[in-house]
DNA sequence: TAGATTGTTAATCGATTAACAATC
DNA sequence: TAGATTGTTAATCGATTAACAATC
């Protein structure tokens, strides 16, 4: 069904606020990591080349890209490192807190919570659930870990809206179920197994074992061509 | 540029070895997983409409992509689990065993070594390496973690042709590079650094703060509506 | 001004989806 | 045969790439 639009109306552009597709919102995450390398090292100014090159990815791919969240370059010259590494933070939303609830606490767990990259980009671990009454009570990364019971209850006092699921496949969409019965609007999974979540909720997936299938796919036909 | 052909004479068709989209290949393993599932619960035929509901795509995408492997359905009746299996464990390449060397382990090279997806699917983690000397000389998953300088003795010597990253960023780089240089042909990259690999190695990226940041993007457009 | 680099356009390419003829 | 479901085609859609006019 094509909407019908009198011809010289306006297509739906808001202010600043135009529909960026989806492979160019995975990207800006490393645009914005290239850029804070740069910072750290004293760089004040880029190009679309040098950035990309850095980014893993090709200057014509960075300047579409970035095209989508405005005009932020200055031709003839290139990009001001801070000035874009703003604009980026802005468009992701990086601007205020987001509170991070993880479920299951094994050595997966374990490694997320204590995952450095957190905190400085304004995530912070607000609670940790797990199912083993061997784990729950104990410290990790300065938080008690509380039973998988009060999962919901974690996530409505913290006002967690991002759940990360580290537990095993058998209960990981029961998890899922109460994470977002209880009002998270993102989750990401690294259980071995798909999940379902309703339209309005976003879902992320890490899959280690497809991940390594996936090599195995290009592994074996490189084996094939050698033989 | 389009190549010249006589009519009539055959498009590049190598019997069984037709290639596969890498968008159909990243699928695959989701497929296989839920066929394992259904085998598990004792069910022996199934549809592309069950099956893809089970694996959370869309029908008509199943069955082109299983139309890239070739025609293993009976039409009007559906896929045999078993048969259907055999051909996705094959097409991934996943018949001959992969020996897989974990490199940095903290939490997550710990929960990696320790995954049970492993072995089941003819996976073998048969190194570990550490560059601290605290963690060098443990013994982790039945392994005997090894001094970081031995990475490339340990990947000639056991054959290992998948290399996992679990180190931090600043040194991954120079992980990688001493990784490919011993012989691997394939790294899947945990450490929140872009890495730069020769054309004929395949990489995989699995980074968690990216993650959490696409998920912050769309978590921030539902604040702004709601608002 | 001359050189450099952006932002955008247009062309290409690949992926998804819907529909249906083939066929069990 | 009638009903069901595949495998494939064609249409749509989105993503990538190259080229270049705009402009610092």
């Amino acid at each position: 069904m094509t909407a019908v639009r009198a011809v010289g109306e306006p297509v739906d552009v808001r202010r600043s606020a135009r529909r960026v597709p989806p492979a160019t919102v995975s990207r800006l995450p490393l645009y914005l990591r290239a850029l804070a390398a740069f910072a750290a090292d004293g760089v004040s100014t880029t190009s679309s080349s040098t950035l990309a090159a850095a980014a893993g990815v090709g200057s014509a791919q960075l300047r579409k890209d970035l095209s989508f969240l405005g005009s932020h370059g200055t031709r003839g010259v290139g990009y001001d490192v801070a000035n874009l590494s703003r604009h980026l933070t802005v468009a992701l939303g990086l601007t205020s807190q987001r509170h991070v609830v993880i479920v299951g606490v094994g050595h997966l767990g374990h490694a997320l919570a204590n995952y450095s990259g957190l905190a400085g980009r304004n995530f912070s671990v607000v609670g940790l659930v797990d199912a083993d009454p061997r784990v729950v009570g104990t410290t990790v990364a300065g938080l008690e870990v509380q039973p998988a019971d009060r999962l919901g209850r974690v996530v409505a006092a913290s006002g967690a809206t991002i759940a990360v699921i580290a537990t095993p496949a058998e209960v990981a969409q029961d998890v899922c179920d109460a994470a977002v019965a209880a009002g998270v609007t993102g989750v990401l999974n690294f259980a071995p197994c798909s999940l379902r979540v309703p339209p309005e909720v976003d879902l992320r997936v890490v899959d280690l074992g497809s991940e390594l299938q996936i090599l195995a796919f290009h592994d074996s036909r490189k084996a094939d061509a050698g033989a």
